[in-house]
RNA sequence: GCGGCCUUGGUGUAGAGGUAACACAGCAGAUUGUGGUUCUGUUAUCAGGGGUUCAAUUCCCCUAGGUCGCCCCA
């Protein structure tokens, strides 16, 4: 095969667009009940933006970016994520007025350089929201509320919604180094990667799956035990308002998002029917971005849902119900025997869509018998059947494909009749 | 970036060191103007390159791709 797809990219083939429509649709909806609204920033963006934003030291910027130069030389990547470019967008185009809520959607294509495997890509598509201007653990509590209301309108109930808080600028750095003196007192005990973390990202030790590690994460001291007040009094906030919405969750005090940019809330929608890459949508609170990027102090909060994980996990539900994809049913195909007859045919075609109706024919000349099949594979309500004797009588065949039942219809009364059967 | 497994027609699968089997789909016909059943025919040189061999699609190596993990994330 001369050409074939990026490696890590994927098709979204005619036969699962319905699934993914099916999300995209849902997301809309609610997102449009909580008075979100869409923007669409660019897909690539300047380089330092995500750098920046995401943190150099994180794994996305430090290997998975797709970065490129122009013919001008300047320094552009693929976006890796969505937050960054939503959050330069509204400083650049002004969209946050002093003392109000700024609330939006986005929804589209990201980029990172990854080996793929279940349910990970080199192109894949998030959709997610942002608010912007308000602390209030409300917020965090409605965004998360909003993406089980998501799931559950997708009929996926098995799924776990994992939150956690990982402090602010003021408790988290002591939180971190008093974490450092335990590790480093424990190196010897700890993964190879871990060694690494321990000057990268401390708190990523908090989640390494290595048993022995994990051995020695069990005695490190907790993160929420050096939560200051505010935090604390936040995520209280954001737990009990959670319960009393009902929403399920589960505390996880040792989720640690990748991400730098995280303050306080953050949190994670997990499935236990997908693989090694389980995460749904992940999410959470950033305090301190807006401002870093240049805008006022800022705060804000939101998540991503990832639409492939979602559309496998859907696809694996249906199939333990048994539903099928299902064919798309038409409700009129024209089989049309001859040029004269074809010409006929393609006239009538559009008198009967405009009536709302969905209708085909055929463009291959093929025999009637042929013509029948496909009908038949198109899961057709009707077929017209007009050969060269209807021609003459400007009448044809109408054939249920049901009963098999089948009536002279002339030309001119077949869009009305067909109506009429429609209703 | 690292590792395991895999790569045969449109699809899903067999197979053996000596030049490929089955099912489904497709097309044509039996039924020369009618579908969903049945029957018949037809559709590949086994991812690409190199090597071993009298001979490889089957053995070895490389490349590409797929897949599942690690790392990380949606």
């Amino acid at each position: 095969m001369k050409y074939q797809r990026p490696r890590g990219t994927r098709d979204i083939l005619p036969s699962e667009i319905d699934i993914w429509q099916k999300i995209e649709k849902t997301c809309r909806e609610i997102f449009e009940l909580f008075n979100y609204r869409e923007i669409r920033p660019p897909i690539f963006e300047s380089t330092d933006l995500f750098s920046r934003s995401i943190g150099k030291e994180t794994d996305i910027v430090s290997k998975e970016m797709y970065t490129f130069h122009d013919r001008s030389n300047r320094s552009l990547t693929l976006r890796p994520e969505a937050t960054a470019p939503v959050v330069r967008a509204i400083i650049e185009d002004n969209l946050l007025q002093q003392n109000q809520q700024l609330k939006l959607y986005y929804q589209g294509p990201m980029f990172r350089y990854e080996r793929q495997q279940a349910g990970r890509y080199r192109q894949f598509h998030q959709i997610g929201v942002e608010i912007f201007g308000s602390n209030n653990p409300l917020v965090d509590a409605e965004i998360i509320y909003m993406a089980s209301k998501i799931f559950n309108k997708l009929n996926l109930n098995d799924l776990v919604i994992n939150i956690n808080s990982v402090g602010d600028k003021n408790c988290r750095p002591n939180y971190i180094n008093e974490l450092k003196r335990y590790f480093e007192k424990n190196q010897r005990q700890v993964c190879h990667d871990c060694t690494k973390r321990l000057e990268t990202n401390p708190l990523r030790i908090l989640d390494c799956k290595n048993p022995t590690c994990q051995n020695v994460v069990k005695l490190a001291p907790k993160l929420k035990d050096s939560l200051c007040n505010e935090c604390k009094m936040h995520f209280n906030r954001v737990i009990s308002s959670l319960s009393k919405l009902n929403v399920n969750y589960q505390i996880n005090d040792q989720l640690v998002r990748g991400l730098d940019y995280y303050t306080r809330t953050t949190f994670e929608v997990v499935s236990n029917q997908l693989g090694a890459q389980n995460a749904v949508c992940g999410g959470g609170r950033y305090d301190d971005l807006v401002e870093e990027l240049g805008g006022k102090s800022t705060p804000a909060t939101g998540f991503a849902i990832g639409l492939e994980r979602v559309v496998e996990v859907m696809q694996k539900m249906s199939l333990q119900r048994g539903e099928d994809q299902g064919v798309k049913e038409i409700d009129l195909f024209i089989a049309a025997m001859g040029e004269e007859a074809q010409m006929i045919g393609f006239e009538l075609l559009t008198k009967i869509r405009e009536k709302g109706l969905t209708a085909d024919q055929d463009y291959l000349g093929k025999s009637l018998k042929a013509q029948m099949k496909a009908a038949d594979h198109l899961a057709a309500k009707y077929v017209y059947i007009i050969g060269e004797e209807e021609l003459v009588k400007k009448t044809a065949i109408l054939r249920n494909m049901k009963t098999a039942e089948q009536k002279e219809v002339a030309f001119d009364k077949l869009s009305e009749e067909l109506h009429g059967l429609a209703n």
